[in-house]
DNA sequence: ACGTTTGCGCTTTAGC
DNA sequence: GCTAAAGCGCAAACGT
């Protein structure tokens, strides 16, 4: 066996892994889309219900920063 | 219990499986950029590799389309 | 005349540029339409047609990606 | 020359007429994103200038609503 | 005519 | 920081 084809195994192997992780992804998206759905037809406008999951992930995000701001002053000032 | 209560409550739940799904999709988001790495780290180059999956992926949906185009034609035909 | 109506003015002509530019891609939008009705009359199925033209992006898209694969070896390679 | 050649022809030049019209658009399209670019190059902000725009938009198409309301009446009246 | 579903454009995010 | 691609939201198009 060559090393060449070790090292196309090995990389097609690394191929494989990033498009069954893809596909994960995609099939977690999915449930996602379907959550929304079931929260439609339980008189939930998904539009709405997008803006508020934007927004609190916005905050998450706005505190998240602070903590990270916070941190590094406590890092700074051996207060860890 | 107000019956408003009980309806803000299901909302709340809808929106919580919907953040819990969406963190999982981060996490596998993560992982992809984590195999990215370790095949970086083996000697691979990233962007060539992420060509390669996009390749791949462009193929398979034109495959897709193709045989779509065949069978609305054949609907179309009546040949179904 | 102040320095803020300067700006105003030229953040305006920007818009009107912009605003100007996308009321012409809806009238090629629905140039397109058009195209697709008529064709629909003289007895072709505008969905197959559609189809087509996806399928015929979807395929220079796919060409593109080869050859840009093909390139980033090369130069990978040094073979440039 | 056989009947499906013309017809094939008559296809081909719709599709082909769509094709130049798509591209047209493109055209625009990127016209569209050096308007933002130069905006920016001034200083602008394009996030923000986008919002204006689909704010803009969006009254235009309240405005058309009304007035789709309004001939609805009229004709419905017949005080055209 | 309406509801559903797919395709397109925009926004945002990730890589360089 | 900028460019490009992936994901998302919306709107038009198809089927009922």
């Amino acid at each position: 066996m060559a090393e060449g084809t070790v090292a196309a195994d090995q990389l097609r192997l690394f191929i494989e892994r990033i498009e069954r992780l893809e596909e994960e992804k995609k099939g977690i998206a999915d449930d996602v889309k379907d959550v929304y759905a079931e929260a439609k037809s339980n008189g939930y406008d998904p539009k709405i219900m997008r803006m508020i999951v934007r927004l609190r992930r916005m905050e998450a995000h706005t505190r998240q920063e602070q903590d990270a701001v916070l941190e590094t002053y406590r890092n700074a000032l051996g207060l860890a």
